[in-house]
RNA sequence: GGGCGGUUAGCUCAGUGGUAGAGCGCUUGCUUCACACGCAAGAGGUCACAGGUUCGAACCCUGUACCGCCCA
């Protein structure tokens, strides 16, 4: 029956079965329980628009191992789940169905648009969880929250009042960040700042009383149109003259002042600088110090109004080359030099951002910033890797008041209700039935929404229940652990802090870990569009959903912040996964029909290499255990990854091998079967947070009575199970076999020949070689093995283990390469010898270095003068 | 302009002040009864560069170069 297992693992077989039956016995299911410690972590929510991509892949992965982990160490764990509204995105795609058929938003109207993009989420809005679920991440699937669930706008309304009632939010007319084709104001974080070729033109003004001018330097001749000034620094000798007298705006011909203002920079351009209020932020301020009118010739489709004269109705950029050429034929453009500059584009659509004045709404942020930056100084939040608190701190430090407004459809309604009558406004979950001010009982609804991350910046709090004071928001608040990657550490990380502070009067997390981007094999951000990314669904189907966890995992070092990935990595661990599940056929195979799990046997029965592995297991359980802790997931993957093929597979299995023959008696053999059952479901036990089908497949086929590895008690080293003898003894072993395999290859043996070996031992080394004999036989075929005072005459190969020599007669042909080898191995040996005898030389090296090192060294220098006359004899005995 | 990360084998990366490691790739040999998605034996490195500290530096300090990211 044992034999009918497969010879290679088949993931697609298994996998979508294995999480069904998860499921279904609710696993994963998260409540709370007084006799357990809590462990919680938040799924960062995606986008309720969006598909699986790699990032996703290696944020759920990393965050369903440590769920696992704890869950299997006793705590009662939470994991997430949820979907984000994601109010421009969504609205984008909404809008784009709706253009296919030729039909606006506007056409529609708010309501019966809302109802479309409720539609188009009721349809597709669950893929992102379908696909999620591939990767076999344990979540508690019935707590799932989308960001505009009822409860969830509840909560939303209730921070936006207490906010509002505590007077940190306020309205007005401010220059904001606008986004012409989203036709929305977003905040400063959402702008990506880009460098681009552009021009400066250079413009001259004459001046109102027609002596000389002034010639400006513009990167926006289009927004000549609005000025009301120009401005140079006050020290500028150049200009010294011209400050308070008056030029005369090209084109519009309107007379301006020239202003002095240190905030020019003489360096730039030609020093002059004209000044547009109403469309660029720096000179917003200048104008509104200055008390300047403000002009404004753009309207919100980035289209130029009426102010504009005989531009108007063109797109900006094109208006740019209309002015400029208007202003050549005007005589007045002087040139047009190339430049490099930054401009700012939108987040979501990349088109350019419009500095632009509106009506918003900001929340004020210096107090909850602070407060969340103490928070974080004194510990609360911890930072993995380090780095981040610091950049963290740098951005509370100097945070502005944040634009929450969003001139959306999707989305949270702010919950502010205008008096038509008396212009009172009040902010109130449900809409007022009259204005308390006057009475009136025409009120309206401000229109706009609430940008995106406001809503998200309550997750943990909100999906605990919050405002209500729940079981599940008294037990598992704060929660334990934030994973997610850097690009939203501002947007998300430092605002959640402040909101879980302001709302929930803690941490929303004790933890914080960012992790690592993932990109292609040069270095490239993954992009679909660029054709660098991996479809992490085709890899679970191709490779199995274990081996993509794992071939991320192993690479998430805190030491880097991007990871370097390629579709080969993943059939690399594909193979890993393999190896295990032939190791465990191999296991299952020689258990036989035997009872499960094996009896453990009397310590007596159990041999060195039993006690080896063993003593490995219990230092690989706690540097395992370790690694989880500090997330330091490398460490832990290549730990296993490490003690499973190198140690297990490529030592234990094959010792086991000769263990199980007919050399030994049958307590010995049922010891070796418990210790082959006993240090694989450890692994396996260990393995599971990063590879839970495989696992649990293995597991299972090994403890039939148990329902789930990943309710299994996570392993406990056993200091009395730490053996260094047993480790020194048998890492002398397979260094013995090592050489007497090298020594094979050089004389040229093929596999199923045996090897005759004539040793030169003290008599220890003798005894040691005569009881390891079978080890000797089956792992490295060694036959007739006789021993000998002096070496043997005639060419040999000869092989060196501590003081023992071991040699195989040679032919001549083979000698002639030997010998090129030989000296060789002399000549680094020489350099070694060389290095050591320098420093012990150095008579301060002897007065300082510690005495453990001088002896160290010592011996190394004395090893090596052994080792050179042992080859040198080797190289004599070639004939050379 | 300010800050952060990186630079170690052909590639991707580990690396605790005491003779440089892994996986993949490469070479050679193997249908060895768990596995060719495998086994065994090998080759392969001025640890970016320049100074400094130290008995001793891939590791600590200073500077430079290059790659990448963030902020303004």
């Amino acid at each position: 029956m044992s034999t009918e297992i497969p010879k290679s693992y088949t993931p697609s077989e298994v996998e979508a079965a294995l999480y069904a039956q998860w499921r279904e016995r609710g696993e994963f299911r998260a409540v709370p329980n007084p006799d357990k410690p809590p462990w919680a972590v938040m799924m960062p929510l995606p986008n309720v628009t969006g598909e699986l991509h790699i990032g996703h892949a290696l944020n759920n992965t990393l965050q369903d191992s440590l769920t696992r982990f704890w869950r299997m160490r006793g705590f009662e764990v939470l994991y997430q789940p949820g979907t984000d509204h994601a109010g421009i995105a969504t609205q984008n795609v909404v809008e784009r169905q709706l253009a296919k058929e030729n039909v606006r938003r506007e056409d529609l109207g708010r309501d019966a648009f809302q109802q479309r993009v409720w539609e188009w989420v009721e349809k597709y809005g669950g893929i992102i969880y379908e696909q999620l679920q591939r990767l076999g991440i344990s979540c508690d699937w019935d707590r799932k929250v989308f960001t505009l669930d009822p409860h969830y706008h509840d909560a939303v309304l209730d921070a936006f009042v207490r906010l509002y009632d505590k007077g940190l939010i306020y309205r007005g007319k401010y220059m904001v960040n606008w986004c012409p084709r989203c036709r929305t104001s977003i905040s400063d974080l959402e702008v990506q700042h880009k460098d681009v070729d552009s021009f400066l033109w250079h413009v001259r003004y004459r001046a109102a009383d027609g002596e000389g001018g002034v010639v400006i330097a513009t990167q926006r001749p289009e927004t000549i149109l609005a000025d009301v000034a120009v401005a140079v620094h006050p020290d500028d000798e150049r200009y010294r003259r011209l400050i308070g007298r008056q030029v005369i705006v090209p084109i519009v011909d309107r007379p301006v002042p020239v202003i002095a203002d240190n905030r020019v920079d003489p360096a730039f351009g030609t020093g002059a600088l004209k000044i547009t209020p109403g469309h660029d932020p720096t000179d917003y301020q200048i104008g509104a110090d200055h008390k300047l009118p403000t002009l404004v010739v753009l309207d919100e489709d980035g289209k130029m109004n009426e102010e504009a004269g005989p531009f108007l109705g063109l797109e900006r950029f094109d208006a740019r080359e209309r002015v400029a050429d208007a202003l050549d034929a005007a005589g007045v453009l002087i040139a047009k030099e190339p430049y490099r500059t930054s401009v700012g584009t939108c987040d979501r659509c990349a088109t350019i951002i419009e500095p632009y004045i509106s009506e918003q709404w900001f929340c004020a942020m210096k107090e909850m910033a602070a407060r969340a930056a103490d928070a974080i100084r004194d510990g609360k939040v911890r930072y993995a890797p380090e780095r981040w608190q610091r950049i963290t701190l740098d951005w509370l430090d100097n945070i502005r008041d944040w634009c929450i407004s969003r001139q959306l459809w999707w989305g949270h309604r702010i919950p502010v209700y205008a008096c038509a009558d008396c212009g009172h406004r009040v902010a109130a979950k449900s809409a007022p039935a009259a204005c308390v001010k006057c009475g009136s009982g025409r009120l309206a609804q401000d229109p706009d929404v609430l940008d995106t991350w406001f809503s998200s910046a309550l997750w943990p709090l909100a999906t605990l229940g919050w405002p209500q004071d729940t079981p599940d928001l008294r037990y598992f608040y704060p929660t334990s652990i934030l994973i997610t990657g850097r690009d939203i550490i501002f947007l998300w990380v430092a605002r959640m802090i402040m909101f879980g502070l302001e709302f929930g009067n803690e941490v929303p997390y004790r933890d914080v870990y960012i992790n690592p981007t993932v990109m292609d094999i040069q270095g490239r951000r993954m992009s679909k569009s660029l054709g660098t990314g991996i479809d992490p669904l085709q890899a679970i189907d191709k490779y199995g959903a274990d081996a993509l966890r794992f071939g991320l995992i192993v690479r998430c070092s805190q030491s880097q912040q991007d990871l370097r990935f390629e579709e080969k990595m993943i059939a690399d661990t594909r193979n890993f996964a393999n190896k295990l599940w032939n190791a465990a056929r191999f296991v299952q195979m020689n258990l036989g029909e035997a009872a499960m799990p094996p009896e453990e046997p009397d310590a007596n029965a159990l041999t060195d290499g039993d006690r080896w592995i063993l003593s490995r297991l219990q230092r690989v359980i706690d540097e395992v255990t370790r690694a989880y802790e500090t997330y330091e997931f490398d460490v832990a993957a290549r730990t296993l990854y490490q003690f499973l093929w190198n140690e297990y597979c490529d030592w234990y299995l094959e010792t086991a091998k000769v263990q199980l023959g007919p050399a030994s008696d049958a307590a010995s053999r049922a010891g070796t079967r418990w210790v082959l059952w006993r240090v694989l479901t450890d692994a396996m036990k260990l393995l599971h947070p990063i590879m839970p089908f495989l696992t649990e497949v293995i597991w299972k086929s090994f403890v039939p009575a148990s329902t789930t590895i990943a309710r299994e008690a996570w392993p406990v080293a056993d200091p009395a199970r730490v053996n260094e003898a047993a480790e020194r003894d048998v890492a002398w072993v397979h260094e013995t076999i090592r050489v007497i395999r090298s020594l094979r290859a050089d004389v040229r043996l093929t596999p199923q020949q045996d090897v005759a070996l004539r040793v030169v031992a003290p008599p220890a080394e003798r005894a040691w070689l005569d009881a390891a004999r079978p080890l000797l036989r089956g792992l490295a075929r060694a036959g007739d093995v006789t021993f000998a005072n002096d070496p043997p005459p005639g060419p040999a190969a000869i092989g060196v283990v501590g003081p023992a020599e071991i040699h195989v007669p040679l032919s001549p042909d083979d000698a002639a390469a030997l010998a090129e080898r030989t000296r060789k191995d002399l000549a680094a040996l020489e350099t070694d010898a060389a290095r050591a005898r320098a420093r012990l030389d150095n008579p301060e090296f002897r007065d300082r270095a510690p005495a453990e090192i001088v002896a160290q060294e010592r011996q190394r220098l004395a090893d090596a003068d052994a080792r050179r006359s042992k080859l040198e004899r080797t190289l004599r005995g070639l004939g050379a």
